[in-house]
DNA sequence: GTCTATAGGTGGATAGAC
DNA sequence: GTCTATCCACCTATAGAC
């Protein structure tokens, strides 16, 4: 039935999902093995050893946002709209109990291979930049306000949203999360 | 030469610092007993099982921040004195290495016993309470500035405040984490 | 590609000597 | 209280049959 992509690809899913609810050291080949169908020898066939299969998995939650970027880019003009397109997949996650797998690393990166690490600044360097970009453009326009360096407005905005969803997932209230989000973007609202 | 609760205190101090650095699920007795200088079967004298340990590290710390508080409450008048002294602790946590113990935990609070959870809720309720608090006495006496629900701005600062040292801890760079605190703070300046 | 079988190590935990 | 010795479950990983 399943050809070799197919596996490859259900392997990453699973992987990724029980990354961004337990955490890297929370979850074992094992519990791939069960959720795919398959054993846990089979895992081996497509990524050698763990650091490999958390370094695939970075890279492709780093190329998921950079298209998601891209696409923001492509479809809206202001920033305002961009920064509520970009909050969009964080509470998706949320609803599924998950939280940013790039946020969950961080957490644990003193216990991570190197190269996993490296993946890890390459996301939080591009979101910063671009949402730093975003930011300085809507100020330019006259939609945005803010005091001080952008770039930190910019870190305080990618930490929010994942700590939002950390604190909404542990309360259980997806509410708790809307409520941050929407309270993240309003601190942009221009003083009238 | 070790009495009895030096040791166990021993066996605290030093587990509070793996959890602080590594997470729940990235440290072992083994790794405990080695940093001590006992062996492993010894802390199982102390705490019978790892669900214990945690559990006796969260009240610690749940303790530990209540005290905080009081002596906070004792020595300072104002808001914005309150806060300031709210963060020092974070500071010092991250040239340690640390994050905050609850926000790692509640990372990975799927893979916790329920026990940990619990204390991980108080300890986020009790200071969640007394930041609205804090932010509501502000407000009236006038020195600090708000909008919509003050609940949520009691998140985003515990939140923002563990975040911070996250991301500050990541990156190696101590001044992340001043820039954010620093912006944080001064979120609730009165508008002039 | 996927399997069985297994290696070699480490996890938390217990029994019992001292 | 602390130790040695040991248990068993689970971990990542490999070899080799199919």
């Amino acid at each position: 039935m399943a050809e070799k992509e197919d596996t490859c690809q259900l392997i990453l899913d699973v992987s990724q999902y029980l990354l961004q609810t337990r955490g890297y050291n929370g979850f074992s080949y094992a519990d791939i093995a069960k959720a795919v169908g398959i054993r846990k020898a089979s895992i081996h066939y497509y990524f050698p050893n763990k650091s490999d299969l958390g370094e695939a998995l970075v890279k492709r939650y780093r190329e998921s946002f950079r298209q998601l970027r891209a696409r923001i880019d492509r479809e809206t003009d202001d920033a305002l709209s961009k920064l509520k397109r970009f909050v969009e997949p964080y509470l998706e996650g949320l609803l599924d109990g998950r939280v940013c797998l790039c946020g969950m690393l961080a957490e644990e990166f003193t216990t991570l291979p190197k190269q996993i690490c490296v993946e890890i600044k390459s996301f939080l360097d591009e979101n910063e930049a671009w949402l730093t970009k975003v930011l300085m453009a809507g100020r330019e326009a006259g939609i945005i306000s803010y005091q001080g360096p952008v770039e930190v407005e910019a870190q305080l905005l990618l930490i929010g949203l994942h700590g939002a969803q950390s604190s909404a997932r542990f309360y259980g209230d997806t509410k708790r999360f809307e409520l941050m989000a929407h309270r993240l973007l309003s601190g942009f609202a221009v003083k009238a």
